[in-house]
DNA sequence: GCCAACGTTGGC
DNA sequence: GCCAACGTTGGC
């Protein structure tokens, strides 16, 4: 299984309202980058990913799963583009911040830290276990 | 609200 | 195929 992570500003996806479509998830459209189009489709369903809220808060408030793998974003007008279909999973115990994430030891190099603009993102395994432990959840 | 980083577009 | 102009993202 391969790990992620997804931006959203709140003020226009929040956790909350991922939360709220329940296990229907929620498509992950809008995204008009090459980067992070390709890592929606290397995705598999099962795969994992931190829902990280940018701008307002800047910090990882979720887990969610994807549902669906990368199909044509229905919110294009142009075929290029695709996303996934991902839903929450569990919130976590402790959001963790991008300040706790710069100074942490092993997440140095996380995508979150180095490529601040790219909105869905890998993450290691090593990461993940490092960020499940400071939200106080399980892997 | 500013601005740095960076991706994309389009003229040549 | 280069590169300047421009737009967007996102931290501060």
């Amino acid at each position: 299984m391969n790990y992620w992570l997804f931006k959203s500003e709140p003020d226009a996806w929040s956790w909350n309202q991922q939360v709220a479509r329940g296990d229907t998830g929620e498509e992950w459209t809008g995204v008009r980058n090459y980067q992070a189009r390709n890592n929606m489709r290397s995705m598999k369903v099962g795969d994992r990913g931190f829902f990280y809220h940018s701008n307002v808060g800047k910090e990882i408030v979720g887990v969610v799963e994807v549902v669906r793998e990368s199909a044509p974003d229905s919110t294009a007008d142009d075929p290029r583009w695709d996303c996934v279909v991902i839903k929450s999973i569990a919130p976590v115990t402790r959001p963790v911040t991008l300040d706790e994430c710069k100074v942490t030891p092993g997440l140095e190099n996380m995508a979150l830290v180095k490529s601040t603009r790219l909105s869905v993102q890998p993450v290691t395994e090593a990461e993940w276990l490092i960020v499940c432990k400071l939200a106080g959840i399980g892997s």
